[in-house]
DNA sequence: TTTTAGCACTTAATAGTTGACAGTGCTAAA
DNA sequence: TTTAGCACTGTCAACTATTAAGTGCTAAAA
């Protein structure tokens, strides 16, 4: 492409980027001080519009960046731009390690939320390729304990059981060695399914199977299911995009049911691109998504992202969710096994 | 009051809970079949205006209930409205008693505002009157390790922590020691406090206290803070009041922040009435919240709320939510201690 | 004394009109 | 290849009816 066009596709994204509004040949020559004339700007921009980088919103409206045009712009166009607010804020609370890594993430979720208004959440860290090592009961009384699982990357959850009359401490822990000597060593994602085949053994040794195995299902596949975080979704009605009840609706009900994060899964051919840095951008509809993930071991990764309107500032975005994720990992990544 | 006038006050709320549209004196002739003529009905609109019961969106409007005329009718002329579908999709979710207490309230929380349009939420069980009886260390590996929380109620929290390379599982022994044997039977919400009142001590007998404190602190802070779900708050855009945008953000900005459960607490005295079941009803600004509490055992209370516009069918709502409480009490609530 | 019919008046909502404005595409000249 | 000039287009805001729903008040009827 020549060298004028992609000036002037530049300042066209920049400008929307930050005003939000149509831009016109002679506002984007007067505001950039272009070195040409509108009318070779009009002309470079019908052709932009043509090869389906530009849009236009009625017949004699300036000019928006259509899909096409962003994400060209993400690809060559992008600068470093980190933000230093916001790198000072995480800083101050996140990395003097006083949270373990939920709390981390959810913390760092919500500066970049605040900070940026766009909703911002984050997946994992995933626990699909972790293998249950053992459970263990932690009788609290008669009618509660406590049941660990840890899995061969030293990850932990823990949930709360409550038992009625007829459930004995006993029958816990034969349920719990029963688990240990046939579990071990399964993964995570398959532990509700292979525990679901247990079913008969159970029958046979206890009691009150049923109570306990719907118990223990239903905290296996909790345990298995995943780890979604969503900052608050009220800063991005701040956008100007969504002064229009219905696309807040529809967006609000997206985010609501988790969508965003499915139809990302599933859409990874579709209008994709990712960075030289490792970040994924994606188009959906006229909802831009950022995504950048964090290890912090071999087996378990977390993914960040931001959502909001397509025209968002890639380059800040981009920027800091790189910094969360290597901070993230710098903190909680090592020495983990 | 007069019969006639009652009547009249009833009908307009009802019809305007059901259109939210305002309700001229024909229309409600007519509509609500009175024997009546408009005119009779006109002046008895005119009269309820001016004791504070009815509004006028403008001079030549029809008239909309105000605060006050909702409070009226809560506290005089609701009628017990238990919507079965709602009861049925409930039962069917939590009765088979498969979920612990935390998961039971999410999911009725969420099951009330899919089927209300309406934002539903809960607050607690209250740990504010429970003491902690003992914390109990479980190291993973060597640098992590699971801490419990147990109080003289039953009541369970655990939290995950993990320690960089100079805090030994010796230490942190040592600190759970030095906790059970000095802050046994401490108010939940005094621990932080009385924890930080022991840092001296820690000092002495911990090489990396630092870092131990930080994590138990904010260990300490979390299981005091307040236990609060919120459901999906997309369902109340739905709602005809929310088709302005300066409102909803108005309001989603008031949910993220949960400024509605402070301002509740701090707002006692104004506009707000109890049921003769029990439940709660206050008005803030344009908006309603309905609270009904539960109670699992002497100690632990949990409150259930609905929250939108004032316009909401006040008798469907807090039928169902003192279904929601009563089931939950019968699940959880008996024999827990 | 209470209720009602009748009428003048008010307001919101809707549709149509107008002019200013920001922008375009195209043509012809530089 | 670039630019000046010009006719044309759609949006937006202000203004003007027009209509529909509803009110308050007065005087007559019950």
């Amino acid at each position: 492409m020549k060298n004028r066009k992609i000036t002037i596709l530049k300042a066209i994204v920049d400008e929307f980027i930050e005003t939000a509004e149509p831009i016109g040949s002679k506002t984007l020559m007067t505001k950039y001080n272009l070195p040409y004339s509108s009318a070779t700007i009009r002309n470079d921009m019908q052709s932009l519009e043509e090869m389906g980088y530009l849009e236009k919103t009625h017949v004699s409206s300036g000019r928006i960046p259509s899909t096409k045009g962003y994400k060209f712009y993400c690809e060559n166009l992008m600068e470093d731009k980190l933000d230093n607010q916001i790198v000072v804020a995480l800083k101050s609370a996140i990395s003097n390690g006083r949270y373990d890594l939920n709390d981390a993430i959810q913390q760092s979720c919500d500066i970049v939320s605040e900070m940026t208004n766009l909703a911002t959440g984050a997946l994992g860290p995933d626990s699909r390729y972790q293998k249950l090592e053992h459970i263990k009961l932690f009788p609290i009384d008669e009618r509660n304990a406590v049941v660990i699982f840890i899995t061969n990357t030293g990850h932990t959850e823990t949930k709360n059981f409550r038992f009625s009359e007829d459930v004995s401490v006993k029958d816990i822990e034969t349920c719990c060695d029963i688990i240990n000597s046939r579990l071990k060593g399964t993964l995570v994602d398959e532990l509700p399914e292979k525990f679901e085949a247990m079913k008969p053994i159970l029958e046979q040794k206890i009691y009150s199977h049923e109570m306990l195995y719907k118990a223990f299902l239903n905290a296996f596949t909790k345990f298995a299911s995943e780890n979604l975080y969503y900052s608050k979704t009220s800063n991005i009605l701040h956008q100007p995009e969504y002064s229009d009840i219905e696309k807040i609706k529809q967006l609000m009900t997206m985010l609501d049911n988790n969508t965003v994060w499915r139809r990302l899964e599933s859409n990874e051919n579709t209008n994709s691109i990712t960075t030289a840095t490792g970040s994924k951008l994606q188009w959906i509809d006229d909802v831009a998504i950022v995504k950048s993930s964090f290890r912090v071991n071999e087996l378990e990764e977390g993914q960040l992202m931001v959502v909001g309107p397509s025209r968002m500032d890639y380059s800040k975005i981009v920027a800091v969710l790189e910094y969360v994720a290597d901070m993230l990992e710098r903190i909680y990544g090592q020495g983990r096994k």
